[in-house]
DNA sequence: GTCTATATTGCGATAGAC
DNA sequence: GTCTATCGCAATATAGAC
């Protein structure tokens, strides 16, 4: 095997495994054998399991905070947040295994957590401050709303909705062909919430 | 040390230990030397490291699905609704560690998901579900709402604003002086949000 | 760059003394 | 009910052959 495709299909099926049982959940020769390239390859490759997982890591959170709508500047600030919305539905579509990353490292941090996933949601949580707090100066949202608590509402709203499948795929209808309407449901309830 | 005594004194260190770092991150001997209890009393008591980790979530899965709020008929829905938000966070607080377990166990599941987390998961999300169709039939809300797609948003702003604390404390206050606020916040866009 | 073989450490669980 | 000692195993990592 050529040396980039020996690394990328380490890291390609490392994804769902360190996704599904956590960095402490899979072994080397687990992730060896089911790559189907020698044990010896991923200490050769990454430096170990960690370096492998950072490795994994790295890449799932580039596309984070690859934030296109933020320079939309003929958009408002309503606008703004639908694409948002649009782009983490769309983004958790794409990587079914992202959130995993993302909640794993919050409620069971690693060494990661602190270099790679904390500063790419405080880049996006920023972001979406600043663009809430410019929607504000045009008067447009009701008094008395307090950007953190709101920006973290939509937040909320649409990440849960996907953690929360494993748990309720048998009360909700969580198929991609209702991401449009549910995307419409989130703003609705948002843009009626804050409006004027 | 009595019977009792013990085995609480296992399950009470036991609780952070696997909150923070997960049932894989976390071995017999350290869950030991934390309790200072020698090492043969966990698999006395609990069958081994699995049965331990199946006490610590029994235990702090019951108080979620205690729903006082369920059953105050003079209630309208909204009030029951800011009673669920109120009962959350008022149970996050006093239990730092449950959320861990509950985003932990729909991300990395483990053999308890089955038969602990989603059955308590499912029934609170049930009844929410049970509360808003009531509210429904009295024709409180506009028109077009989806139960799932509305109830999951309430869930969703309130357990990810706690969900994120460890990656916004720079951005955000999220001290427990503000939880009235907080609170008063999330009632107010849901229900702008839904109301017609 | 890829392999086998192995070094070393730590794991979970328990037998058996008290 | 509590302890020590230990068994058997799986873990990560790497030395060294090719």
């Amino acid at each position: 095997m050529a040396e980039k495709d020996c690394q990328n299909s380490i890291i390609t099926t490392a994804i769902p495994l360190f996704a599904m049982k956590g960095l402490n959940g899979v072994s080397v020769r687990e992730l060896a054998r089911a790559a189907d390239v020698n044990i010896s390859m991923i200490s050769y490759y990454f430096g170990g399991k960690e370096g492998l997982y950072a490795a994994v890591l790295e890449e799932q959170f580039a596309t984070l905070t690859r934030l296109e709508w933020v320079d939309q500047m003929e958009k408002d600030t309503l606008e703004k947040f639908e694409m948002y919305v649009r782009a983490t539905v769309s983004r958790y579509r794409k990587n079914p295994y992202l959130l995993r990353f993302y909640t794993s490292e919050l409620t069971n941090p690693t060494a990661c957590f602190e270099t790679i996933v904390k500063p790419a949601i405080k880049k996006v949580v920023q972001v979406l401050l600043n663009t809430f707090t410019d929607g504000l100066t045009h008067e447009k949202f009701r008094d008395g709303l307090n950007p953190a608590d709101t920006v973290l509402a939509l937040v909320g709203m649409i990440n849960f909705y996907f953690l929360l499948e494993p748990a309720t795929t048998e009360l909700v209808d969580h198929s991609p062909g209702r991401d449009e309407l549910l995307i419409c449901h989130i703003m609705d309830i948002f843009t009626r919430g804050i409006l004027k």
